[in-house]
DNA sequence: AGCTAGTATGACAGCGATGTCAGAACTTCC
DNA sequence: GGAAGTTCTGACATCGCTGTCATACTAGCT
């Protein structure tokens, strides 16, 4: 049988309070108690049942991990990073998909917080603007951190980057080229960084003098085959872009496809930005020039906050890099 | 306060006992009292505290989920895969990335069981083939399935693909369109389906009276940049060869970058072949010919037979599927 | 010596469910 | 009509911990 704190407790000879004390680092052990007690957990391989912590104490000592994004290298970052900083802290962590435009998530997280009391919740973008979510959160006091959230900055601890301020230096770097024509692919409509990145586009083109064309703009909605659409229709265009930036990477893949079925010559033809810098980004030909997100650091650095449990609403933001690949060249002259 | 069982059963008026009989399902409940129950559950939005439930029964409704494989849309499909089924079952995910080559790997498991006390255990290669874990699963008489193993067949229930019948296969395409020499990449060492696959193109060039050239095979590593690498190799052979398979989508990736770096056109002047039909397949120029392995499906298929719970060990085989797309061709003549 | 504050430990109740067992009510069958 | 099921329900112990509270000891001070 698993032992129990019982077992634990009377190989120590002491009582089972005193055992927990010590498995919960409280204070007012005396030393050479404490060493009896871990060396009798040690010889047991004792382990303390979460079940029971979770019915007895306050905490559960797992958190969920809520997310709805349908590029697997982001989640598998976040994921990551989320999951580096549980162990630190030696908490067990409870993957939760979701649908954040679905109509029942609230109802989904309510019952995931009421049933396993987990101690906190990480919500990864689009999830971090489902309110609904965020009011049942609330009203149990579950602390909560979200990663890039694009609204509702008040209401809870955060973490994210600059999406303006890249797009911007992305969108500068293709102007600095001599671009003048520049297609942008914006991302989903449920992402609010697709407002904060076609807002740095807009911006950097003011700033150069370059006049704003709806036309250059096209909706995506961040996966391969809008890119493609998207593509396709900007270099339709009698006046085709010489760059185009999509709002990610995969979407900058199927622009990079586009282009190659067209036989277009890369990056002289078309020079193409993406942005995240997932996997896929160098494993394109051409390797793709795009924003480096610290998707993984931002997961870290979220559960991170989520442990410190600071009362009043904390943000953090992490530093983006742009990330110099051969698919970004100066355009053809004339 | 959240409602407890106990406030369900003064506002139906029962013993604790009969809600906790409602709740499971169990049989001798009058139809009038589970209607009488069930009306103060909805009421009161009561959901049972999966802690209490996992302290007092012999079921934590919790399955976990042992993965350690660095293809993160692999990953992604096998976490998919899991999760639609536990929804099914009403059962939580516990996310346990783990490394199989650690030493500390069957302490790990150990302390995950003992901790949470889950219903069962689902397994993704490579961890299938760490022994010791398994052991330590076995001793707790914790049910567990593997998901693609490699060895030890015998010990329990799993799901699984025809890696050498799909190889074969492949192979017999490239020979079909008239390749001769043809490379292949060997996966990850760790990975029973490396040495599988190997030896299905082995077996298809035997069958079609090609002699085997140990030069021709590369060892890579699942990723990236060993598909590089071992292209590199191969495409510097004086004789190079006309095609290349590589093990997974990954290193067939690097396969095209090599091969556009140094100019060839592609596929006539090289044709590459890939395997796993990872997202990434269809996303490369050219869209890379590929098996595609039903990863969802072998990772729904595990939990269900978690779920049925098996006796003896039972194993299921989904089948595979060639996917020809524009990265193979015939070779130049001569 | 007597008091206070700080340190160290244990007894015991209780968290919210399920398992066991006992008993009541109702059928069925000889 | 009584024995033998079958169906339905509840009392109560219990799972393995932590929280609360009581108590004992030590040191430092008046």
């Amino acid at each position: 049988m698993r032992p129990t704190i019982k077992d634990v407790s009377a190989m120590a000879q002491v009582s089972t309070k005193t055992v927990s004390r010590v498995l919960n680092k409280e204070r007012y052990v005396s030393e050479e108690t404490r060493t009896r007690v871990e060396r009798a957990v040690a010889e047991l391989n004792f382990r303390p049942s979460a079940a029971a912590r979770t019915l007895a104490g306050k905490r559960s000592y797992q958190i969920a991990l809520i997310y709805d994004n349908h590029s697997p290298h982001y989640i598998h970052q976040i994921q990551t990073g989320v999951w580096a900083r549980c162990i630190e802290e030696g908490v067990r962590l409870l993957a939760q998909p979701s649908d954040a435009a679905s109509t029942q998530l609230a109802e989904e997280v309510g019952g995931l917080i009421d049933q396993t009391q987990v101690d906190g919740v990480i919500l990864s973008s689009p999830v971090t603007e489902a309110v609904a979510a965020l009011e049942e959160l609330e009203r149990r006091g579950i602390p909560y951190v979200r990663i890039s959230p694009g609204s509702e900055h008040g209401r809870s601890s955060s973490v994210s980057m600059d999406d303006v301020q890249a797009a911007d230096e992305m969108t500068g770097h293709l102007i600095a080229l001599g671009h003048r024509r520049i297609g942008f692919i914006v991302g989903h409509t449920n992402h609010t960084a697709s407002d904060l990145r076609l807002f740095g586009y807009r911006r950097a083109l003011d700033r150069a003098g370059i006049e704003f064309e709806p036309k250059y703009v096209r909706q995506g909605q961040f996966d391969f085959a809008s890119g493609e659409a998207a593509a396709d229709r900007l270099l339709d265009l009698p006046q085709p872009p010489t760059a185009i930036f999509a709002s990610n990477d995969d979407m900058a893949a199927g622009v990079l496809t586009v282009a190659h079925r067209r036989g277009l010559s890369l990056p002289h033809d078309l020079s193409v930005a993406g942005f995240d810098d997932t996997a896929l980004a160098s494993q394109l030909w051409p390797p793709l020039t795009t924003v480096r997100q610290p998707t993984r650091d931002l997961a870290y650095a979220a559960a991170d906050l989520l442990f410190e449990g600071q009362e009043d609403p904390v943000h953090r933001r992490l530093a983006h890099e742009l990330v110099l690949r051969a698919s970004t060249a100066a355009p053809r002259p004339g």
